[in-house]
DNA sequence: TCATTTTTTGCGTGTCACGCATATTTGCGT
DNA sequence: ACGCAAATATGCGTGACACGCAAAAAATGA
């Protein structure tokens, strides 16, 4: 099945991926030409557009994959979970932070972050970004299609669902990301923003 | 201030638009230059450029300028009536077909259907129209905001309520787009997803 | 009518996506 | 271990595109 030839095709992808956030976040995204990216990763600049059609794709790619996960996550989890809080358990697996991230350095950590930052905001990204979530929201309504027993065709009601949980995730990674000095670690702010929709958000009393 | 100077930009914006959709729909995606398009709008193609920044923004203007009155709907709603059925009534109004297409004969309004179902499925473009809907729903969480009292700086609720009621909108459009015999009106499509959601979107019984 | 501001236009430049043909690598049966 | 077929990477060429810049044209207000 994963044979050497998928294996590495994967690791160029990844390679690919990872380059081009790499070299975006240190130097701005139109400080990057598509060239760069493939030295970077050590393949020719035509063999880019082999893995993807353009440099916003590539980036989005890691969160592309991230996204996915949720999904896959949820078909993990215990039958008879209650479907919110299953959905609010393979959301927070998510956001452990990974080793590359852990591991570095404070100083460069904060340069690197400031990056990041820039590298959101730049609009030309936005809409790729979006574009992955969509792929993975229809992972998810999938997901949430066979837990419930409802069908993808002629409900709204697992698309529904997916939809409202990825603007769960979205709103409270954007909440998190806004403040300054977070006080509210992510995790609570996830399960915060799952818990208000699952309760239908009720308008707060005035 | 309403001259004739800003006027005209407008209708050039709109023309521009239009002119990209409807070449669009007839010839698909990318057998429409951006030179035809300033042609068919009567602009120099570098005039599309001062209004666009890409063939794929242009052609979402429409969804991007449709959504944004979402907001604004939901300001004129009066204030006494509850958020949930306010944010209905303001979606709905925004579904009551236009002159343009009621007057379509039946022929070509199928022919015109095939075509913009072919145009949204067109990938260069999803992620443009996502970036409409994101701007859209940033006016409409400042909307939420105001007549709830929440605090769009602390309060995740406003941005919650906003992108799930987008969400309940996008799902009922693409279950109506996708059924091709629609047996149920956009109306009551759109009634039911608001519904649901407000309800927690509980897990149906199995 | 005239000066100022805004908009449109033409041109040049650097980047990009992608088709096509060729070289290289991988998988697999023998 | 070997060799063939399929998959993959590469090089080159082409058409399209975004955008900066400066000049022309149009609109506004006095």
């Amino acid at each position: 099945m994963t044979g050497l030839r998928e294996r590495k095709k994967a690791e160029t992808r990844a390679a690919l991926g990872w380059a081009a956030i790499h070299l975006t976040v240190e130097r701005g995204y139109d400080n990057v030409r598509v060239e760069d990216i493939a030295e970077a990763a050590g393949v020719s600049p035509r063999t880019f557009n082999n893995y993807f059609s353009s440099k916003a794709e590539a980036i989005a790619f890691r969160h592309l994959d991230r996204s996915l996960r949720t999904a896959a996550a949820l078909r993990e989890r215990p039958a008879d979970e209650p479907l919110w809080a299953a959905l609010t358990g393979a959301a927070l697996e998510q956001f452990t932070p990974g080793p590359e991230v852990e591991a570095m350095p404070s100083p460069v950590h904060t340069q690197w972050v400031t990056g990041v930052r820039a590298m959101l905001a730049e609009p030309a990204l936005q809409g790729e970004r979006l574009r992955a979530v969509a792929v993975a929201e229809a992972e998810l309504a999938a997901a949430v299609a066979e837990r419930t027993g409802t069908d993808l065709a002629t409900d709204m009601y697992p698309r529904l669902v997916a939809a409202a949980a990825s603007a769960a995730v979205a709103v409270a990674v954007r909440h998190y990301l806004d403040s300054a000095a977070p006080p509210t670690p992510i995790e609570r702010l996830i399960t915060d923003a799952f818990t208000q929709v699952a309760a239908g958000l009720p308008a707060p009393p005035r």
